[in-house]
DNA sequence: CATGCTGGAGAACGCACGTTCTCCCCTGCT
DNA sequence: AGCAGGGGAGAACGTGCGTTCTCCAGCATG
């Protein structure tokens, strides 16, 4: 097994273990179970178990940012496009593994004591929220928009995690659409 | 020193440690310096770890909706008590030791490993909901609102846990004072 | 004074886990 | 065949920490 791979396997088995039962509870030796690749290899590419967390965060960044914009992007009414993002939001809150934002549970977990983390996760939070911003100025509404928006779909994000359930989606897109309705 | 004062005292270091610098960063020997309390002794009033940390959860939890409420109630007018709530935010974003809202980080730290916890942050988060819909049914408003305004007031506490400063306050005072007049 | 109880200080224990080390197999080269 | 090197399995090491235990001072009681 070539490097790229390992790594590839290395970073699979983390974020499913440590999205799904948080980080400080799985241990490297968890990683390496459920990968299939050595101890020794996994510090070969990780040099410490803080360098998979970031590879993990920033890995999930990359993807979760691109999904989102794929779905958005399928909607051509600028409009349409904002509520496209509660859409998705309620698609993803309804996957059978979801379990909350992971960005939020990380800065929960890990944000007091690594400044590395508290960092990944604000750069994460400011890129989706200047996502919504350029959504909104792509529709030409005000830029005031954003940040209600914004807080809207992070509230749904937090309280679909903690109770579960895609009604938190729902309730924001229909605020969000009162919102824009209301200019 | 009596019982009452020694759990008092254990408490108040619980809470300001445990919220401070997360909940598994803290050991027993962090809460007896900073209490004063010796380990035995804390080991009488409270079985283990956990008992002390639902405790805090516990005690926090009848503090931070009795200062809110105290708050709110001194606003006569129905439909502004609404928007006190969002004021209120805004003060406690403000306060130096503010590090987010101490359920949403518990969660993130504990929810996917103790359930007792993740009850604890589910009643609370109830509970507030609860207390904005009687707010908003006693304003006269349509229960729908409800909704929109606890996904603006728990997105900008997590947002305010996560970037700091007291902007998600106002922007979450704003659009709901959007909300409410659009009724 | 002797005796027994309470509670404090802190050592000790056990375990989990991050990290490193040892041993050995396998493979590819000469 | 002989051998060097990479990689896997898992033991070993060090540390942190939750929990318990030991020891002793202080004090109330006969």
């Amino acid at each position: 097994m070539d490097s790229a791979t390992a790594r590839e396997q290395a970073l699979d088995a983390a974020e499913s273990l440590f999205y799904g039962r948080g980080i400080q509870s799985v241990g490297m030796d968890d990683i390496r179970g459920a990968s299939g690749v050595s101890l020794k290899r996994l510090y070969q590419l990780f040099p410490a178990k803080e360098h998979l967390v970031e590879a993990y965060l920033e890995r999930r960044d990359v993807r979760w940012r691109g999904r989102l914009a794929e779905y958005v992007e399928r909607q051509p009414d600028p409009e349409r496009r904002i509520l496209a993002v509660f859409d998705w939001l309620e698609e993803w809150f309804g996957e059978a593994d979801f379990r909350g934002c992971a960005w939020i549970n990380s800065y929960g977990e890990l944000g007091a004591r690594s400044e590395r983390v508290a960092e990944q996760v604000r750069a994460h939070k400011r890129a989706f929220r200047d996502y919504l911003a350029s959504l909104v100025a792509g529709a030409g509404l005000p830029d005031a928009l954003t940040g209600p928006l914004y807080l809207l779909a992070e509230g749904a994000m937090v309280t679909a995690g903690i109770t579960g359930g895609t009604r938190p989606a729902t309730e924001a897109r229909e605020a969000a659409r009162s919102l824009v309705a209301a200019r």
